[in-house]
DNA sequence: CAACACTTACTTTCTTGTAAGTAAGTTACT
DNA sequence: AGTAACTTACTTACAAGAAAGTAAGTGTTG
């Protein structure tokens, strides 16, 4: 069983590259395993020998590479965000402007089919409001970098200014919007209609901030 | 012979309670001392022996009251939202119709000042997700619950119906909204404005369920 | 050979839950 | 009214297990 690379050294900024192509699959491998079980579990109830388990190794081999039960977490968080700390994953940037919005009910459409990535997500998001969580930050980050793009797709498409507290209030109501459905969406997938209310949601928002906006333009 | 006018005498004893009511003081402490720890712990984080300690003592004494960690989750949750398994609690029962939507955003306006019991819920309510949650059951029947009422009273006030696919989004949408909202603001209380966006999520959705709807009645 | 990728074994700390004891309070009966 | 029988509200002590993390060893590989 040799190496078969999907490609071996990369460009992982300051982290020295993996030495082999092996060690990045089982890396990977751990990162797969940890999501799985940090979705099903959450964080403080998923023990490290499961994912170890998981990713056929002992929990100590887990430590070794990553540490900590808490860097795992991090790790796991970026790996499937995409700014890939590890060779690869799906990292592609999010649209801006308009196409956002469109983005956002498709991605709610293509969730309705992966409930574990969504349960992660759900269940971490809320988690890590409790005190010294270890992925607090990549949460607030995360949230505020998404009210940011939200607010400028809504501006734009409705022709208010990104910095108007209602436009900011439309975003932040957006992003919770969607949290908001996965958990009832989780706790109930046939009462709930995520993708066909996230639209309305939208709909709703930009028809508001439409008429209720734009000073100069409306003529 | 125990004054029996004024109650039995501990030895300390200050209380005109009788022993069955100094009893239902001590549960309620526990029941109190139970929520602030879920809330700032969550559920599988939290320990008996921190909320008996808080409580006045002993992990062993919390288990003689409620059996078991879970089943005083349960109590904790009902304690707090009102059907009140003991004695007493505020239980007021949600206004109906439009009245509801006004007491929604007071409701939020007044959680601000209470983030603890705001983070039981919030993180409760996606922690119930994981399977075999304890108080999987508890959510998932009082977000359908609240759906219904909030269906109703969206339909009052937007004269649709309130069984049309798109009034029920809109319910979902509500409290998704309200929960999600809790998130963001829990992470960074600064950035997110609660009930002014909540008002704008209710006037958004109203003017679009109005606008979108009565069938005989837009002309 | 030396670094790496692990494993086994162990330590420490916590966890819920049980068992059994005790000091009060309550009830039943005379 | 007095007392025995019982219940309630706890306590201390323990059982049994899981958890993360550490240390040290082993085999592979570049």
């Amino acid at each position: 069983m040799a190496d078969e690379a999907e490609g071996p050294g990369r460009t992982a900024g300051q982290h020295a590259t993996p030495r082999s192509a092996r060690t990045a699959q089982r890396r990977r491998a751990v990162l797969e395993a940890g999501l799985a079980v940090f979705s099903e579990r959450g964080f403080h109830k998923a023990s490290l020998s499961e994912i170890a388990d998981r990713a056929g190794m002992t929990h100590a081999g887990v430590l070794h590479h990553f540490g900590s039960k808490e860097q795992l977490l991090i790790d796991v968080l970026r790996f499937r965000d995409g700014s890939g700390v590890d060779g690869d994953a799906g990292t592609r940037p999010l649209p801006e402007g308009e196409a956002l919005l469109n983005h956002l009910v498709e991605t709610v459409g293509e969730n309705t089919a992966r409930p574990g990535v969504v349960q992660a997500f759900t269940v971490l998001a809320a988690e890590s409001v409790l005190e010294a969580h270890p992925a607090q930050d990549y949460f607030r980050d995360r949230a505020a970098g998404l009210r940011d793009v939200l607010a400028a797709a809504l501006a734009e498409s409705t022709g208010r200014d990104a910095g108007e507290p209602e436009v900011r209030d439309a975003a932040a109501l957006v992003i919770a919007g969607m949290d908001g459905l996965q958990i009832q969406w989780l706790l109930d997938p046939e009462e709930v209609a995520m993708p066909r209310a996230t639209r309305l949601m939208l709909e709703a928002l930009t028809q508001r901030l439409a008429q209720n906006g734009p000073p100069g333009t409306t003529g």
